[in-house]
Formats: C-alpha cells, sequence, structure tokens
RNA sequence: GCCGGGGUGGCGAAAUGGUAAACGCAGGGGACUUAAAAUCCCCCGGGCUUUGGCCCUUGUGGGUUCGAUUCCCACCCCCGGCACCA
C-alpha cells in the first residue's frame, strides 16, 4: 500500500471531482451545433454493450478503454473527437433473463441500463452521453423499422420457408445456441427442422461487393480473413444430368448439380439429392417411396447443428431413380443422402467417389463403383484407389480428354459441357440470405401487415413506429409461435392500401438488425424526423476507428456492411463501408485462464476501483499486453501501475523551477517520440512501459524533478489515465481541461539524440565485448576501438581475419579463422 | 479436417535480421526510519569458473546468414473460429 499521507493522491478524490467537472462543462459532450460546425472531425467508435444483469465485467472496461484512449489520443492531438456509447438490449439474451428470472423484460432492461451507465460514467471513457442510443426506445426500433420498409421497397426482402430449430415439448422455437448436442437445453427432448415462412434480407445479391471490398478497407487482417471465408466464394459449374426411366429413355426432367470438379464428371458414378430437394419425389421408384419417406423423415427430425456435423458413417438411401451421365452416357443412379445439404449449390451433386472423400466414404458404405479420372503424375488410369486423390497430374478414363493436365482441365471439361448444352461456369456463394425474422417478444416487431388481398404490405412510414406492447404472457407457450400472434387486438388491424381487416406480421427483427445501423444514428440523436441527417453523415461519417472483439467478425461486421451498401445504393448514403479503420481487441484472462462463472475468477471492476481508482485500473489494463492480443490479469501486477501513479503524482506536485538534466532531457524526449509513435498504433503496453522508464529516470537516486522534465509525462499518461492527468495539469497552473486544445507534447530529435553509444564486439557472431563509442565516429575508429579491446584481442589473436562487419550505433562483428 | 493467433525467466511480457529477457509482478539483500509504510540502491534464466571470463538457453528437428526469438522447410503442443460447402 502506499501512503496516501506523504504524497497526498487519492484517486477517488481526484475521480469524482473530475468526472463531476466533465459533466458540468460538457467537456465530453456536443452540442447540435458544435456536431454541425466541427473541425478536424474524428468519429471514434466501439462497440455498444448488451447491458446484462451482471453488469460489466473487466473484459468489457477492457476494451472500452483501449478504443478510449484511442480517441483521447487523437484528441489530445488537436481533433475534435466525438465517442458515443449505447445499448442494444433487444435479443434472445435479455429475453431469456427475464424468463429466468421471472421479469418482464421491459422493466428489467431500464435498471441494467441505469447500472452500466454508472459503471461507464465510473470507469472515466470520454462518452457524449447527450448522443447515447437504446435499441429498445421506440425512438431508436422506429428507424430500425424504417431501414426495413427502405429495403423492402428496394426489393431486398424476401419471404420464404425456412427450416428452424423446433422443441416438440416445448413447443418453441430454438435458437441454434440453444440446441445442445441436438437436444433443447430446456428440456432434453430430441429437436427437430421445422419450415416456417420467415422473411430475409438479400445479403447475397452483395456478395460480391462485399468480398472486393475488403481488399481496400484497412481491417485487422484476421478479421478481414473472417469475412472471405465466411462469403466463401468458390469457382465451378453448373452441370444438368437428365433423368431416365427404366427404358433409358429420357423424362423430360432434369437434376441441375454444382461441382468444383467439373472436369472430373466421367468419374460420377451416381447422384445424390439433399433428402429436402423437390425432385426426390419425382425421380423415387414408387416401389421405394416408403423407405425414402423414411429417411427424410428422420433427416428433419435431426436439429440443424447435428445434421452439419462430419460424421464418418454416412447414411442415404437409393430412390430407385437414374440419371444420364452427360459425359459418358451412362446410367447412373440417384439417390438420397443428408451429407448432400439443401442450403449450399443446388441441394444436389454428382458424386466422383475417385475424387471427393465424402462420396469415396459413401461409396465403400453402399459398395457403389469407383473410377479413377485423374491420375498423379506417377500413376495411371489403372492405379487403385485407396483414398480419393485430390492432387495434380491428369486426366485417365475420361474419352477425348484423356492426358488433360489438371491445371487446365476445369476449363477445357467446362467449355466442351457449354458447347454440349449441359453446362455452365458459375460462381457459388457460401454466404446465405439473413434471416431476420424472431418468433419471439423482445425486439422489434416486423412493420408489415398481411392483407389477404394485398399480400404483405408495409406499415407506412408516417405510422412508425410499430410499438411493441407491453404484454404480461411474453413467455412462448403451446400455441408455439410469436407471442405477439396471442394478443389479437396487438395485430388485428386494417390493410393500409384497401382498408380490409388484415393482420400484423407477428414475428420481431433480429438484434443484428438493430446493431446494423447505430453508429449512423448517433450523431443525429437530436432529429425526430429523420434516422440520419445527410450534413451530419457527410460531417462525420464513415467511421474513423471501429474497435470491437472479433467475435463479431462476420455477424455483426458483415451485416453492418451490407446495410451500408444498401442505403448508398438508395441513396441514403455517400459512402458504402461504414468503417475506415477496424481493429479486433485481444480477450483477457484471469490468473492463467478463461474468466467463467463456474471458475469463480470473474474480475468485477468495481471493488478494484474502490481500491485502487479507475485509473490505475485503466493503466494496468492496458500494461497487461498487446491491446490486439489480450491479456492475464493477475491480482498482484496492478501494484505496478498504481505505484508508477503515485510516483508521477508526488514527481509532478514535488517538481521545482530549474533547468533540466541534458541526460534526463535526452530520455524524455526519447519518450515522446516512442510513445507518440506507438499509442496510434494500439501499443499501449509498450508505450506505458517507455514511461515508467522514463520516469524512473527522472527519479533515479531519489532527485527532485524540474517541471520541464515531468510536464510532458502528464498530457501522455492522460489517455491512460486522465482523471490524474487533468488534476497534475491543473496543478501545473493550467486554468483549462487538458483534452481542451492539442496539448500532446512535442519532441525534438536534436534532444533524443544520445551523444555517446554502445557497441556490441562480436567474433564469429559471439559477443566478447560492449563498447562506448562517440554517437558521430566513423566506421574505421569504431573497428579499431573495438580491435583494442582486450577481451576481443584474446579471441582474435593469431587468427586470419576475413571479414569485419559494421553496423552503425550497433555492432561490430570480426569474422576469423 | 480447414482457417487464424500463439509457444521466450518463478509469472505477465519486450525485442520483426544486429548485445535475448526492456517494463512490471513475485522473491532476496541493503540505505533511510524508534518501527512500519513509502522512497532510493543492489541481486534475480541455467551451468562452470583460476572472478579475467567461458559454455548453454526463445516448443522440437533441419536450413539460409558473418549473425536467427525474428526469414525458410518439417514436426509437436496450446488457444480461438469454421466445419459433410460438393
Amino acid at each position: 500500500m502506499v501512503n496516501q499521507e506523504r504524497d497526498g493522491y487519492d484517486p477517488s478524490t481526484v475521480e469524482q471531482k473530475w468526472q463531476q467537472l466533465w459533466e458540468e462543462r460538457g467537456t465530453n459532450s456536443f452540442t447540435l451545433e458544435e456536431l454541425q460546425s466541427a473541425q478536424d472531425p474524428f468519429y471514434n467508435l466501439m462497440m455498444f454493450p448488451y447491458p446484462s444483469a451482471e453488469g460489466l465485467h473487466v473484459g468489457n472496461i477492457y476494451a472500452f478503454t483501449g478504443a478510449d484512449v484511442h480517441g483521447r489520443y487523437q484528441r489530445l492531438r488537436g481533433r475534435t473527437v466525438f465517442e458515443p456509447i449505447g445499448f442494444d438490449a433487444f435479443g434472445i439474451h435479455s429475453e431469456n433473463f427475464a424468463i429466468k428470472m421471472g421479469t418482464n423484460p421491459m422493466d428489467l432492461i431500464p435498471s441494467n441500463v441505469e447500472n452500466f451507465t454508472r459503471q461507464l460514467k465510473r470507469i472515466g471513457g470520454m462518452f457524449d452521453w447527450d448522443h447515447s442510443v437504446d435499441t429498445t426506445d421506440p425512438d431508436y426500433y422506429k428507424w430500425t423499422q424504417w431501414v426495413f420498409i427502405q429495403l423492402f421497397k428496394a426489393g431486398l426482402v424476401e419471404h420464404k420457408e425456412a427450416p428452424v430449430n423446433w422443441c416438440p415439448s416445448c413447443m418453441t422455437v430454438l435458437a441454434n445456441e440453444q440446441v445442445i448436442a441436438g437436444e433443447c437445453e430446456r428440456c432434453n427432448t430430441p429437436v427437430e427442422q421445422r419450415q416456417i415462412a420467415q422473411w430475409f434480407f438479400k445479403i447475397t445479391n452483395y456478395a460480391q461487393r462485399l468480398l472486393d471490398n475488403l481488399s481496400h478497407i484497412d481491417w485487422s487482417d484476421k478479421t478481414l480473413k473472417a469475412q472471405s471465408n465466411w462469403i466463401g466464394r468458390s469457382q465451378g459449374a453448373r452441370l444438368n444430368f437428365p433423368v431416365i426411366n427404366k427404358d433409358g429413355q429420357d423424362t423430360g426432367t432434369m437434376i441441375e448439380v454444382y461441382t468444383t470438379r467439373p472436369d472430373t464428371v466421367f468419374g460420377a458414378t451416381y447422384m445424390v439429392l439433399s433428402p429436402e430437394h423437390p425432385l426426390v419425389d419425382v425421380v423415387t421408384d414408387p416401389g421405394l417411396t416408403e423407405e425414402v419417406d423414411k429417411y427424410r423423415q428422420k433427416a428433419k427430425e435431426k436439429d440443424l447443428v447435428a445434421r452439419q456435423k462430419v460424421d464418418k458413417t454416412k447414411t442415404g438411401v437409393p430412390t430407385g431413380g437414374y440419371c444420364q451421365n452427360p459425359a459418358t452416357g451412362d446410367r447412373i443412379p440417384i439417390w438420397t443422402a443428408d451429407y448432400v445439404l439443401m442450403d449450399y449449390g443446388t441441394g444436389a451433386i454428382m458424386a466422383v467417389p475417385g475424387h471427393d472423400q465424402r462420396d469415396f466414404d459413401f461409396a465403400k458404405q453402399f459398395n457403389l463403383p469407383v473410377v479413377r479420372v485423374v491420375a498423379a503424375p506417377d500413376d495411371n488410369a489403372d492405379t487403385a484407389l485407396e483414398q480419393a486423390y485430390v492432387g495434380s497430374g491428369f486426366l485417365v478414363n475420361s474419352g477425348q480428354f484423356d492426358g488433360t493436365d489438371v491445371s487446365k482441365s476445369v476449363e477445357i471439361v467446362t467449355a466442351w459441357a457449354a458447347d454440349n448444352g449441359w453446362g455452365a461456369a458459375t460462381v457459388n456463394y457460401r454466404l446465405h440470405d439473413w434471416c431476420i425474422s424472431r418468433q419471439r417478444y423482445w425486439g422489434p416487431p416486423i412493420p408489415i401487415i398481411h392483407c389477404n388481398a394485398c399480400g404483405a404490405v408495409p406499415v407506412p412510414e408516417s405510422a412508425l413506429p410499430v410499438v411493441l406492447p407491453r404484454i404480461e404472457d411474453f413467455r412462448p407457450d403451446q400455441s408455439g409461435i410469436s407471442p405477439l400472434a396471442r394478443i389479437e387486438e396487438w395485430h388485428k388491424t386494417t390493410c393500409p392500401e384497401c382498408n380490409a381487416v388484415a393482420r400484423r406480421e407477428t414475428d420481431v427483427s433480429d438484434t443484428f438488425l438493430d446493431s446494423g445501423w447505430y453508429f449512423l444514428r448517433y450523431p443525429s440523436t437530436e432529429f425526430a424526423d429523420r434516422p440520419f441527417d445527410p450534413d451530419l453523415m457527410r460531417r462525420w461519417l464513415p467511421v474513423d476507428t471501429y474497435i470491437g472483439g472479433n467475435e463479431h467478425a462476420v455477424l455483426h461486421l458483415l451485416y453492418s456492411r451490407f446495410l451500408t451498401m444498401a442505403l448508398h445504393d438508395l441513396g441514403y448514403l455517400d459512402f458504402e463501408e461504414p468503417y475506415d479503420i477496424f481493429r479486433a481487441h485481444g480477450l483477457i484472462i484471469a490468473e492463467g485462464s478463461k474468466m467463467s462463472k463456474s471458475k469463480g475468477n470473474v474480475i468485477v471492476p468495481d471493488p478494484v476501483i474502490e481500491e485502487f481508482g479507475a485509473d490505475t485500473l485503466r493503466t494496468y489494463l492496458m500494461f497487461l499486453g498487446p491491446f490486439e492480443e489480450g491479456g492475464d490479469y493477475r491480482q498482484d501486477g496492478i501494484q505496478g501501475p498504481f505505484g508508477f501513479l503515485h510516483r508521477l503524482w508526488d514527481s509532478v506536485t514535488s517538481a521545482a523551477d530549474g533547468e533540466p538534466d541534458p541526460g534526463v532531457e535526452r530520455k524524455v524526449h526519447q519518450t515522446i517520440r516512442q510513445v507518440t509513435d506507438q499509442i496510434p498504433n494500439l501499443q499501449y503496453n509498450t508505450a506505458i512501459a517507455a514511461m515508467m522508464e522514463c520516469l524512473n529516470v527522472i527519479r533515479a537516486g531519489g532527485r527532485i524533478a524540474t517541471r520541464t522534465e515531468v510536464e510532458p509525462l502528464v498530457p501522455m499518461i492522460a489517455p491512460f489515465a486522465p482523471h490524474i492527468a487533468e488534476e497534475l495539469w491543473e496543478r501545473l497552473g493550467h486554468s483549462e481541461s487538458v483534452f481542451e486544445g492539442a496539448n500532446w507534447p512535442s519532441f525534438s530529435e536534436e534532444k533524443a539524440a544520445k551523444d555517446s553509444v554502445t557497441i556490441a564486439v562480436q567474433v564469429n557472431g559471439k559477443l566478447r565485448a560492449s563498447i562506448d563509442v562517440p554517437s558521430e565516429s566513423i566506421e574505421e575508429d569504431v573497428v579499431e576501438a573495438a580491435r583494442a579491446d582486450e577481451n576481443v584481442t584474446r579471441h582474435i589473436d593469431g587468427l586470419e581475419e576475413r571479414r569485419v562487419i559494421y553496423v552503425k550505433h550497433r555492432l561490430v562483428n570480426f569474422v576469423v579463422t
């Protein structure tokens, strides 16, 4: 423990004082006029939290502090920094928690938001509380619904049937994460799939643009890669296989398959349709209908998670139908098997067991023929296949294409198929359309009215918001559909077009829609008549820096890019990418292992702030390790930054007038240089270490600092420890906040320059001496000084000197034999 | 299986081709003090040592280089994500 009596630093007094002053003076908040006229604007965004009942944990604080440091630094450099925060309070988490507690989410959320607000203020974030958003506020979700309607009008919204996880015992829709090992997490009943009509956003229309833009946005590499993998562009071909009857005659039905290896078509020995494929009924032999139906029913009973698990033992049944392989003319059987997914490609494949491991496994299981159509350079057409071969080589057993190298075969065979009218090159994406329907209560109602005569009609914009009614019975029940469907007085309405009796859509929208556009709203919260003001958009958007967790690498970050792109195309925005820079922060663990309630190692910030202050906690978190990699929170380690801030306080408050010591001044300038370089690159841990080192030099031997030596450390520590920085800045005689005006210190290369340098002297790469030489010494002098060193002499005497390596200001290496 | 990120003292870590272990924690010794705290000074990867020094050490094995924690190849382990994507 530090003696507070002596140095007078009491974190809680200082922090309360400055938090109050910031609020009174409006230090961190903007008026509308200020936003409209801001010079050199910098939009500093961080991912807004979901306000849980537990409150903020140290992982949240870590993320917010790292982003806040970035914003505060930009402000100290003179930029006008807008740093808003809000609450992503709709969604299944809040709803499940409310169900568990037996509380209505409408009561639960405000108290959570209040608690989060208190905690966020306490850690000293530079938040503009006048521009906060809460996604559950009708003034906000009015515009979420507006976004839906704009996309609907643009033809980017589609209503179609899609499978959902269904618990037959709870009679409710489950989210994927509520399905544990194929069973409902609440009652352990096996989960099945149900087809329900749902609303989709056609994000796949944008797949190529979403992929292409990745090459010019400045994002963390791992996030870019995750998005690119998620979009999953693949190049291949669609091939048509005619269905034939028992006599080998064409029935007029075609099965279209997608393949990335059209060149292996000669090896397609059977076909597989996904159990959901509509042609299964058409091709199935009447004698096998029962078997096939049984299999399809079994597949349906699998939940969506289990269905996609890799399983060594493949299942499937023959349909009794046949196709003709258009390359060989052979008759090949049609099977149905659940290893083929309706979701991808065309939901049907040509099976090439020789060159696809899944098809190979299936063929072995059911004794289907395996034909080699690619041979490795040292193999031939008859080399046996022990497993699917996917390497390089040349085509075999492929008619006129025998001998074609596989590097060219895809193109050549596709062209042949196209010429003969049974195929075409195509691009396929793994990305699916975005299902935004939720058969739940806690979200914004989807603003659609279903009319028997007019179909699905959007709610007129003048009638927005469609307010989510407070209902006591918000839990899922036996009816199995959205809770709002039970409230007739709510969903019964009239059609906006024909005035007939009609019904409101009773599904609510996905939380990712709420968070998909929130950054557009922050600057415009004053405007009740528009979601975002065009002038403010031009001044502040796109976001300059967005910092958040990589757990949102695909969903949130992809959806918000899509919405921005769509709104751009509709003429609402003049940019199409929302975030210039995105950086993913690392994860905080505690005492070497992941924080979890069950382990009981969750660090709660409040008691830590109580004992050490927010400034120490912030500085410690940023000191733990590289911000983009995370760190290990250890209880004992906080003493380091705590002591550092105390010593800084002591040195600043006792600083004397006078000339700085030249050696100390050099260190100060070197430190400014390093910290200035590292903070914008989020290298916070080493920037803090540099300041610690600098203060150690200033205080060495118990010396009292001069004011010029220690003053630059105050604005430099300010991004990390804003309260103590404000207090010390004031005590140094400044009347304004350190954050008003560009108070970042400057350095001079001249003053940072060393007048002597330590040179490592090696013989054959091994260190034999260290010598000090004047930094402007010429090579010859340094080499001679090195050669003169006694220990060096011992190692080179009597040997032949072949080379001397000289690296300025670094080393001399004598290469001898 | 695929795609990321990692593996360095007792611990968190630093160094991106040039003195491995900066900074901090924990530990040990000393100064100041009636005492404690705070502050300041010293030690703190391992081994050998004639105390001058010498040898070993960044997951493992190889390579490139005067020189490799850093670049290349192969392998092992840990963490995260995706996963029958045709």
